[in-house]
DNA sequence: AATTAAATTTAGACAAAACTAAAAATTTGT
DNA sequence: ACAAATTTTTAGTTTTGTCTAAATTTAATT
């Protein structure tokens, strides 16, 4: 596999191409900056090598083996970045560019042993799920912030955009996974919440809670 | 830099090309199993770029920016061996082929960061020296073990020959680096050594005492 | 159902990095 | 010093991944 292979799988996978529903080619060449031609080749060698399902002018997904393999290089993306921010300090904002450089690099053994390094995390520094060896993963139930009723309470597990700008944001106004959060009232005019996190009282658009995921207590 | 252009800066610093002693297009091609034709391609390229001087039937020398590229290339090579073996567990035969990988990556901050966690590392597992942020390197005065007289004492620092399968041989004879060795007595005929090694005798071939560096002691 | 609009594919071209085969320069041997 | 051998370069191709522009298919609208 070369790198620009699996850079259109992982872009297929995200999205939503592995339920066999067929991607088009112009959201994939929109997602991956590059022209809807390009995807087209893409798409015949992919089919070539057994990774995706193509018929002319009916879009692309992924086959079983297309999705295994999204699922390896998710993982690697993931562990790199749960590696970047527990063992060398950076930031949630700063992984991403790194963890995509690093998701490339061949060696089994090598992911199988940062993996262990890090205790086997389940999920990445923004709350994403980290897939498992043979490509098990976890869901969790959660909920964007938006989409809870005034008066629940949960943590807060995870981002939907993952944006540096958005995530530097986050950590300006100390808003961080494993925050407790509970709304305390929330605005009809524009959506706009005020809730408590952990026990300091703050008010956020609706911009900021639609683009976080909370799981709300039993 | 692509990584085809790291690939030829790194190769031509090891033929010696860093001295202005103008290196072969033969010479580079051979070690990088490629063709001379591909060479001269390359050697214009990096000429352009300002990394290496280049004249005609002349060979290629590194510049002044040529050997501080060579120089942070050959860091984040040695830096990520010595990573693989100290944080993973990776034994001295296996890191290589990873790190050919890893040098690519291109993150100022991960590697000074790795430097960091492995607490400035001066060698990598073969003995070699890891040059500095600024491409300044210690250089140990050893000798190759072939080279030194009977009955004079020393510590193993580096090993010449880095293939696996040399380096194998040695984990089998328990041969490491920081082992004391005292040559007892040089067969004449064919240049094989008898040496106590941590307090074991042992018999190695020319072949191994020419591979192999020490520094005596005082 | 026909026409227009949008999405997709084809055809042809380009840049990077490699190769082969042939030409040119350099080095070597006598 | 000059022919032979070697090394190096040039010229022309190939492959991978991309692009533009034109053609084609599908979808939308009246």
């Amino acid at each position: 596999m070369t790198r620009s292979e699996e850079n259109y799988i992982k872009t297929i996978f995200h999205l939503g191409g592995s339920d066999s529903v067929p991607i088009a080619t112009n959201a994939i060449a929109e997602q991956m900056e590059t022209k809807p031609s390009s995807v087209t080749d893409m798409a015949k060698k992919l089919a070539e090598k057994g990774l995706v399902h193509y018929k002319k002018y009916q879009g692309v997904s992924l086959t079983e083996f297309g999705i295994k393999t999204a699922l390896s290089i998710i993982r690697k993306h993931r562990l790199w970045e749960v590696f970047l921010v527990k063992k060398l300090d950076f930031t949630w904002d700063e992984v991403h560019e790194v963890a995509e450089q690093l998701e490339h690099i061949k060696s089994e053994k090598l992911i199988d042993k940062i993996d262990e390094l890090l205790d086997f995390p389940k999920f990445d520094p923004h709350g994403d799920p980290i897939p498992s060896k043979d490509g098990k993963f976890m869901i969790r139930d959660k909920q964007l912030l938006s989409d809870v009723p005034v008066d629940t309470e949960g943590v807060c597990v995870g981002v939907k955009d993952t944006s540096p700008t958005f995530l530097k944001f986050l950590d300006k106004n100390n808003i961080a996974l494993g925050n407790t959060i509970r709304i305390l009232e929330k605005e009809e005019f524009d959506q706009s919440l005020h809730i408590q996190m952990d026990g300091k009282e703050l008010h956020i658009s609706h911009q900021i809670a639609s683009n976080l995921y909370v799981k709300l207590n039993d």
